[in-house]
DNA sequence: TATAATTATGCAACATTGTTGCGTTTACAA
DNA sequence: TTGTAAACGCAACAATGTTGCATAATTATA
């Protein structure tokens, strides 16, 4: 069995997703982690937070990847997590919002895996400067 | 005011979206347009396609954009379709499955314009194979 | 139907995001 | 303290999307 370690660069890059308000991409985690390691491994790390699912991966309107904490989230919520992300076109910022409870109507044929609700829009902080 | 041109290759990649029963990537959508253009014409014209609300852009779970027809879709549906989509993990497809009335529950402070609901997981027709 | 205006295209080059292989380093258990 | 597997750095690649500019094509209208 694989086992997991908990190295510096692992450690900088949970913080740093656990501190932000909103999703991050690679390329922000990346700038914010101050050359603690490589590009390639902050992508590694990103992978192997969210296999161990201390994080969540979130792709927003323009197809950008992004990771989020993942707070109070059971194991089998996890998977099934039906909260809101608010998509900012202006700012590009990815917001976790709220619980939304969704009614899903999908055929049985279908194996469903996870549940994306994603609202594109403009963000409070971008609605004032404009 | 822009004239709007009804090309050769903007009615080809029109066709092609229309007949295909799931949305496409803008490489599969070039690649069934056997060269009628150069590549980067086909984005420009997805561009202009979305902008004339003909067709959909949608974000399947890797984050790959894709395009599906815009049916039976009036002007205000069309920004605020809360149509459910389905990205296969396997196949990678994206498939518009049915409407899905959903709730939402956001801030007012936050100006919606899109709200999009994806769920992966594996298809019909992956299920079979395994 | 010929022509002017401007939309649309092709090509080349670039930008961003994400992936892979491999040799080296490091964390952790024993 | 040390062996071993996990993690890392580097380099190279791959996929997707964008931009600038000269040229071609479409459409209104004269």
């Amino acid at each position: 069995m694989a086992i997991i370690r908990n190295t510096i660069a692992k450690k900088a890059v949970f913080e740093i997703i656990q501190l932000n308000k909103t999703a991050m991409s690679q390329t922000e985690i990346f700038a914010k982690a101050n050359n603690i390691c490589d590009r390639v491994t902050v992508y590694r790390i990103l992978e192997r937070l969210v296999k161990e699912m201390k994080i969540h991966k979130i792709v927003n309107v323009n197809g950008v990847i992004n990771y989020a904490p993942c707070n109070s989230c059971s194991h089998e919520q996890h998977v099934h997590h039906d909260h809101l992300h608010f998509s900012c076109t202006t700012c590009k910022k990815l917001t976790c919002i709220s619980d939304n409870r969704i009614e899903l109507n999908i055929p049985s044929n279908y194996q469903v895996a996870e549940v994306f609700l994603t609202v594109s829009g403009i963000c409070p902080d971008c609605l004032i400067i404009t």
